[in-house]
DNA sequence: GGGCCGGATGTGACCGGTAACATAGCCCTA
DNA sequence: TAGGGCTATGTTACCGGTCACATCCGGCCC
């Protein structure tokens, strides 16, 4: 029972192991009875077939490829979530390798092992990619349907999935300056990120339409897009701006902090400072005060990787990798207040 | 270059298909100058190993397979990150189904995938698990190293991995009843999911403990997990027992939820009313108040799990199956008061 | 100098499926 | 009644590795 095969099954239903195999894919000219007797078969020898050794004869493992960041970070497990889904759905599976911060080689080892496993597509899911010259991710992109998800890296023949974040950045700026703030300070992510240095690149955008100048000091970066981050930028910041009335953090975690500190200075949000987020998590709907943010939708982002790549391994190959931008749109709650007029705290 | 085989490099290099595999496997007895010429071929040819082939021949995946409610659920993500970063330490790959809510027949379909691809261990981490009494879950225990994550479902022979939910929920309650409270109320999640249920009879630990007689109207069950559960629970129990002075949600967001309600309702936290929450998400620590919650190790479950299936594999079959049970400790902050005399709001 | 030993390498079977082709029996038609 | 075309089924090779075993060869010992 424990290792039965396809001809075990076969010498109990007296017929060769052809006709089982033609029973298991339901193919075309079997017999009633013979179909029932081989059923019958499987059933008492609790007959599984064995992917591996069909994957090897069919040449097809419908298997797809995930390496991320760390998916306990909420939005990379979104990003899986959509990818498995609509990998399912295409009857793909997904293995993932989920990059710890830190180790070395870690994006060689899992491009390396997910080839090895002759996974039929690849989503690269690590905004900081150290590999971008390297041979191997060529490699893959030259072997099978490859998509990069947030990663500024180009790559002829692979596809691009991103979210809008310069024009996120910029609307959240554009609102803020709309509620006519203009001492403006913002909390970015580690700059080593693609998007983090969208977003501030949409944040100078809006400023200069507002005709703000950009001020070096307004700028906050951090290490990580934490909590902790962004209550200590916000101290800095308080430091060195102690007049700005509004902030723009590159994450509702980052802004969450920020808020911490500057209650924790005696300022009121948004009476005092308003903030805007980017991200849009669970929380930030009930935070007191809800937080204005921006939404990202990176189930999306995963869904649509593993669409490219179905779609990629369903037509004819060699296509001219194409990039697609999502929106990622401003939703405004309460935590930005209208400045009229010299009002000042 | 596509597809090269191990028998192509043979051929180049001049050697047996038999001594490349020594080589790639770093086996004995190559002489080096053999060894840099095959070396030379495998990458002239770029030539890399079928898992495939290998699985079948050598018949070890190396694979693990995880079946999930949603990774979108934070927990059950970090579930995935922990069982993930552990499986690869032990040099496994994994693979993971996420089961989508509604979806009728899933975890067998998964159940059967997975066997199918001979993983090598299962872990199942599925709360409402449908197929209790199902042969296809037997049939797994019965083949390989299976682990039951977060379920009752009691199985001979499969291993299982949980958090203390009822001294959790204990904990919880038997904190509040030691600043005081007497009105205790609880926000259940869903009661069909076993760590639910555990948490109420932790609650009702509790209460007998200090002697307060449990009240039917003081339990408000959820649909589900959400903000927007807790928030409605939080409403109706204001309805029903307007003087309670503490609540005890069953998850963070539930706790939240509650909050923005009573806040709502002009309550402050937590001088008028004390509440806990349950998970310990990123956010408990910066909400104001602090949320004093119960952390649940949900990392540490999925590693353990994935643990056990390594130390099953590496050891003999058979062991009779083992329960683990992780403390869920509970975390003091900021979000209950103490009720000294006959306060009253 | 014959026999033994161990390192280096090759040969062929096998893992468990699928695919292409072969074959056998049957009905139908010219 | 032979030949064509089906249907139902069997035969054999093949996918790309690993494994067990065979072989070859040089050195060493008695």
């Amino acid at each position: 029972m424990k290792g039965a095969t396809i001809r075990d099954v076969a010498r109990r239903a007296h017929v060769s192991h052809q006709t089982v195999s033609r029973v298991i894919n339901g193919h075309e000219s079997v017999s009633g009875e013979t179909r029932d007797r081989v059923i019958r078969a499987i059933r008492e020898l609790e007959y599984v077939p064995s992917a591996v050794a069909r994957s090897l004869s069919s040449q097809r493992t419908h298997t797809l490829g995930m390496v991320t960041t760390d998916v306990s970070d909420h939005f990379f497990a979104e990003a899986v979530a959509g990818a498995e889904a609509e990998a399912r759905k295409r009857g793909y599976f997904l293995i993932i390798g989920s990059i710890e911060e830190g180790s070395e080689d870690d994006e060689r080892t899992y491009l390396r092992l997910m080839l090895e496993r002759r996974v039929e597509g690849l989503i690269v899911a690590v905004p900081r990619l150290r590999l971008a010259e390297d041979d191997l991710l060529a490699d893959a992109v030259a072997r099978i349907p490859t998509v990069l998800v947030a990663s500024d890296i180009e790559l002829a023949g692979a596809d691009h999935v991103d979210i809008d974040n310069r024009r996120g950045g910029y609307e959240a700026t554009a609102y803020l300056a709309a509620q006519k703030h203009r001492l403006i300070a913002t909390i970015t992510g580690p700059l080593d990120w693609p998007s983090a240095r969208a977003r501030l690149d949409g944040y100078r955008d809006a400023l200069r339409e507002a005709g703000i100048s950009a001020d070096r000091s307004m700028v906050e970066p951090c290490v990580d897009w934490g909590l902790d981050s962004g209550r200590r930028a916000a101290e800095r910041l308080l430091e060195s701006s102690p007049k700005l009335t509004a902030v723009f953090a590159q994450s509702d975690l980052l802004a969450l902090g920020a808020i911490a500190a500057l209650r924790a200075r005696g300022m009121r949000v948004p009476e005092d400072v308003s903030v805007v987020g980017f991200d849009d998590i669970p929380v930030s709907s009930v935070f007191d005060p809800p937080l204005t943010t921006v939404r990202q939708p990176m189930r999306e982002v995963g869904e649509l990787a593993a669409r490219l790549i179905g779609d990629r391994t369903a037509s004819s190959r060699k296509v001219k990798g194409t990039r697609h931008v999502l929106r990622a749109p401003l939703v405004i709650r309460g935590s930005v207040a209208r400045l009229d007029g010299p009002a000042r705290r």
